[in-house]
DNA sequence: TAGTGGTCTAGACCACCTC
DNA sequence: AGGTGGTCTAGACCACTAC
């Protein structure tokens, strides 16, 4: 039991108050010079544990107001469900699901053709630099950023498809719009990783530090080979993915959390 | 374009050296004060602008020694073949993958009698506090902290079969000990999220800060009711995780990075 | 205007690693 | 012994929010 240096006691203290509810999520903290006084230590100490905690996800901190208990309601993503064609969806997956949860959906869409990043080119098997149509969406729930969504199709299909690169929506959904033209996605292979945000991503997720964001790669095979790559980046405090893997039919619709 | 303060300056004209090549992975930082005289900083000033760089996971310090660029060797999990008992495995799974990557796999193991956590209990449909066997793993890839594993068994479980509660590995695996007794798993219902790892996580994982977790809820069900629950809690920047759904059969075995 | 957090400084002392 | 990062202080000034 070595002696802890006197931030991380600051920390420890907060954290254990945290968690006893004694600032439970959503309410506010005592202001640093109060916890300065409390603590006996310099206001640069109290900053120190403050910012540990932060970076924990527990807490944030905003000028002239102070720092806040981190509330998390988080949403629930059936990712061997989503997109199933077997359950059909009219359009977007992604709206359909949030709908259901009660929750309000919007998104900024656009449309541009780029040269193939590595990552993509590898999975969609072009060459990197080759050209991609992207499809890139920005997510919101009740106005919340949540998510941006970056599709890659390579150039051959685009030739047979050319509604791919068309800026506007596509009504019926790519998939059935490409499955329309003989194409059928029949397969995916899904990766998830996740690590800290870069600052373009914090930026357009608007999260703060303290909080990692998911990856979710989908790349969708034909019976002949790739035939698309989505790039998701959720939020990792809002958003839990699952899967559902053979028979589970003993499970009911609704489990408690 | 507002202007930055000026430890935001310093990370980021870091992070495009370390992108750029100039600190390639594994490479040493110039130190503290160094840069306080290239950046015409203070010591702390930097200190904040090197702390953000740590807590985006791209670079870590050691006392003593100076900061080092992050490396990262992935490791690969396919979670939808794992422990499918149409792709027969002798024993442990989690070992078997490790060695095929050609890593050494090495782990510590304990059994225990516990009151079902409530995220557990919910998953099992058992009350919480009720009794659960707990079989926990601390696995180590070539000696480095990989993942924690914690699988909660019902206690009407145990007195179909009692050999879980032995503190002992079962030689032939749980899931074909089970099934030996007519306790077939025909699905799982998987569940992911990440997040930053609470002390006690950040200890066993020895992960410093920048690091999210990343965790795994594998819900087992048997044709009337789940039966087992596993936690497994992997290191962020170690660990990715994939999914094959459908008909995989245009893709290659080995797909590029 | 008063109170909050955000940035920055200059300096002190300690703990750890390498030589 | 000398260099590295780790902790801590005291104080200054700025930017934002509330009233």
């Amino acid at each position: 039991m070595s002696k802890q240096p006197k931030y991380r006691q600051v920390a420890d203290a907060l954290r254990r108050e945290i968690d006893n509810g004694t600032y439970p999520p959503g309410s506010r903290l005592p202001s640093e010079s109060e916890l300065s006084a409390r603590f006996d230590a310099s206001r640069n100490t109290v900053r120190s544990g403050l910012g540990l905690l932060v970076s924990q996800g527990l807490i944030s901190s905003s000028q002239g107001l102070g720092y806040e208990v981190a509330k998390h309601e988080v949403f629930e993503l059936n990712a061997s469900r989503f997109e199933n064609l077997t359950f059909p969806q009219n359009g977007d997956a992604y709206s359909t699901d949030v709908t259901n949860a009660g929750r309000r959906p919007s998104q900024t869409f656009r449309v541009e053709l780029q040269p193939a990043p590595a990552y993509q080119a590898g999975r969609l098997r072009v060459d990197a630099g080759s050209t991609t149509v992207l499809r890139f969406c920005h997510r919101f729930v009740d106005d919340v950023p949540w998510s941006t969504q970056a599709t890659h199709y390579p150039e051959w299909l685009l030739r047979q498809g050319p509604r791919l690169a068309e800026p506007g929506d596509i009504a019926e959904g790519t998939t059935r719009y490409l499955a329309s033209l003989g194409v059928e996605q029949i397969g995916y292979f899904d990766e998830i990783a996740t690590r800290m945000p870069t600052p373009e991503e914090a930026r357009l997720l608007e999260v703060g530090a303290g909080v990692p964001v998911l990856l979710w790669t989908r790349t969708g095979y034909s019976k002949d080979r790739p035939i698309r790559c989505t790039v998701t980046t959720f939020r990792g405090d809002l958003n839990r993915m699952n899967y559902e893997i053979g028979d589970l039919s003993a499970r009911g619709e609704d489990e408690p959390q």
